[in-house]
DNA sequence: TATAAATATGAATTATATTCAGTATTAATA
DNA sequence: TATTAATACTGAATATAATTCATATTTATA
């Protein structure tokens, strides 16, 4: 499921995947006018791309504001390598509030990108989540004053 | 258009926001039947939500691999500060690879998350593309391992 | 409480997705 | 290269869903 094996996306399929990383509502009759072909036809390629698991999500960005979470912070984590890496990564994903867990080269470990409504719940998550961890050796976080670009989407290949 | 001000979202609101944060091309009939109201209804608030810019876009997660992007790295900049901050950090947005770019609190500048196909090209793009940014005094490249979440939605508040 | 504004309903309409049989195209194989 | 098999495409028919709108209900405000 997770792992891709004999995927070929030739240029329509790339095409396509380029108009629903813009926006996933569009209509398969409009895709199909975009494209030059019929509705069905585009329709069969987006359910095998479903299917192949190149599509992952169908998802709403939302304005991060407007749901009270105007805080991001990126964190960095060492850990003692008694426990398996992904141990303590798998731990880390449990938390609510944190949207990404990477497990990183170099010398600390995890890089994990929270989000809360302000500095206090920051603090409180950090005390009441992140501290009850076993083996994190230190903790650094870096506050996000203003977020310049933030583009979940891929930049599909050309060719 | 960025700055929301007088945004009361009720629960109802929240519900839509879960559901199609989930799932964008959810259908108004579904939803409907879930929030057990009429579909019109949905829609209206579905509408509003977009047009208070609660809603951002509708977007498709794809898998990076299928589409050649198996390498993510994140580049923590630092660069003096005889222009702008927000001006480089345009200058970085410009940058097609460049998904994020995060002004940050601390002794870097900018936080910046970009995605290649592999080292090779994360070198190239490091040489034609990050170099040329003129005043940056220090670039430091953590690569990604492995990603345990990428979980880009925003835990939507209960109430 | 009266009035206005906002939100919801449900039926009618319009638009779109989905299915499917037939056809074309491409790729594989002898 | 000819033949076959597999894959992809088309277009019409059908099913499903989105959208509109007149009316009703709820909520907020004077």
């Amino acid at each position: 499921m997770t792992i891709e094996n004999n995927i070929n996306l030739d240029h329509v399929d790339l095409a396509i995947l380029r108009l629903m990383q813009e926006n996933s509502r569009i209509s398969n009759i409009h895709m199909a006018k975009e494209l030059e072909m019929a509705p069905s036809a585009v329709l069969e390629r987006v359910k095998k791309l479903e299917q192949k698991n190149v599509i992952v999500q169908y998802t709403t960005r939302i304005n991060p504001a407007a749901v009270d979470l105007k805080l991001l912070a990126f964190i960095s984590l060492k850990a003692s390598h008694s426990i398996g890496c992904t141990t303590t990564a798998h731990e880390l994903s449990k938390i609510e509030e944190v949207q990404e867990v990477h497990i990183i080269a170099g010398d600390d470990c995890y890089l994990v990108k929270v989000r809360t409504s302000d500095s206090a719940s920051l603090m409180a998550l950090m005390r009441n989540s992140f501290s009850k961890i076993p083996n994190i050796l230190s903790i650094r976080t870096t506050i996000v004053l203003e977020t310049v670009k933030e583009q979940q989407q891929l930049v599909i290949p050309k060719k």
